[in-house]
DNA sequence: CGAATAGTGTCTATAAGACAATATTAG
DNA sequence: CTAATATTGTCTTATAGACACTATTCG
């Protein structure tokens, strides 16, 4: 209920001036995670300015008030700091809202986080704005480098993104528009972080109805350790898994 | 990354004064769902001033800025318009945040939209702020008459709270802290709009580890019109349920 | 050739759903 | 008594996971 306020604040609610408000700042930020040489990465800039000058910090910025909704907000920040102008292919969601009055020692802000995944990007070492920004592997990242909550918010993020795997395509984000089966299991594995049984694997994707999608061709050579050439595969059109890829259950609960 | 931009934003961000920047505002809905005899309901407002005078929107206020965190503002916000100082044994939970530019005629307001599961509570009259309030049936709402976009945020609210059934313990959230298990099955075949098995229902919620404890007692009677006392159970320790209930597929995939 | 891998077959334990059966209670 | 309901039992079918097997390709 926007702007619609309860009781004391009702009176002065209809003669509002937002500049008698007390500030709220509301920025955006993302988690992009992609898969680099088989391991989990996930974009992060260090901070040019306090605080936490030098920490590493997700990308974000300000929402652009009255000029761009929050998705577009994430997909221009992401854009910037990767230095692409183009962003084919990313998958973008919203991830959660976290407003803790003392999150930024500065004022209070409320940063709306996004979840993006993106098949392998290049470092983004051209646009100058991105200069400060890498790829880092999220499995050696330690949580107390990072500035803000964004530790925690990082963590959701893995969380969401290892659910997501379970009962939609979105492991397919991660990878071209052709892709084998067992590319698609890499990706799995690498963010569940579990070896998958090929065989077993290869045999539940293919059950699940619309997810795949054969393109007819294979792959022009076996893996780089011998093996024959795999089948390529696009994305049906589930939106779903039916039924869910679950994951290997976390031991006796 | 809060108050940390990109490029032509960083030189007046180090003089930063929120007076000078372009107003956002932040306030925080609340999607509170219950049960009444049986069926889902939903509780909103009937909209005292403009924009939208006269229409239905769900219950929300302003972020009280470098006071308390999104969460605090929803519970404040649900207990002031039931009228209820204390809320017990509600689950709460963020559902996702909303900031088209447009989505509010006056300014831009970024809604932190949340998701609360309640026993059936009273009817919200005696407070002064929550006279306007009132529970509504869900399934004869209908969306036009919901102010700003918050048919959007009630669909997503139901969508999330249906599938919140399925892997979740929440639906016991919805009943006192004993309660049977055809009670339980009244929630989920309110929520999920299907009728159950009541044998197999029975079976498997009792096959999930952690999610229902046996009190040892019964019912005092039997079902209003004829049965055996049913046994009452209380929440396990399970905050997922493992494995999950899955509700009937949507038909062909 | 030897090792690794894609893809398939098979078997078993488990779970879901249809249905039946029994016991208990309301009216 | 009759109907409704809680709870348990049984059976069939689908699925998950373990394991084995074949064919293909790399080095």
């Amino acid at each position: 209920m926007p702007l619609s306020a309860p009781g004391d604040e009702q009176d002065w609610l209809a003669a509002y001036d937002p500049r008698e408000y007390p500030p709220v700042a509301v920025t955006v930020d993302v988690v992009a995670l992609t898969l680099r040489h088989g391991t989990l990465h996930v974009l992060l800039v260090e901070r040019g300015t306090p605080p936490h000058l030098g920490r590493l910090a997700l990308p974000g910025g300000f929402l652009r008030a009255g000029r761009e909704n929050l998705a577009t907000a994430a997909a221009r920040e992401l854009a910037e700091e990767t230095g692409l102008t183009e962003l084919p292919r990313v998958h973008l969601e919203q991830l959660g809202s976290y407003g803790a009055p003392d999150r930024d020692p500065r004022m209070h802000v409320v940063s709306v986080a996004h979840l993006a995944f993106a098949p392998d990007l290049p470092d983004p070492q051209a646009g100058s704005d991105a200069a400060a920004a890498a790829w880092h592997p999220v499995d050696t990242l330690d949580p107390a480098a990072l500035a803000f909550d964004h530790a925690r918010i990082l963590a959701d993020a893995l969380d969401r993104a290892r659910a997501k795997l379970e009962y939609t395509p979105l492991a397919a984000a991660f990878l071209g528009p052709d892709f084998t089966i067992p590319e698609l299991r890499a990706v799995y594995e690498s963010v569940w972080g579990d070896p998958l049984h090929p065989g077993n694997f290869h045999r539940k994707v293919l059950s699940v109805p619309g997810f795949l999608r054969p393109t007819g061709d294979t792959t022009p050579h076996g893996s780089p350790r011998g093996g024959p050439r795999a089948r390529r595969y696009r994305l049906g059109d589930a939106d779903r898994l039916h039924p869910p890829l679950l994951r290997p259950a976390p031991d006796g609960g």
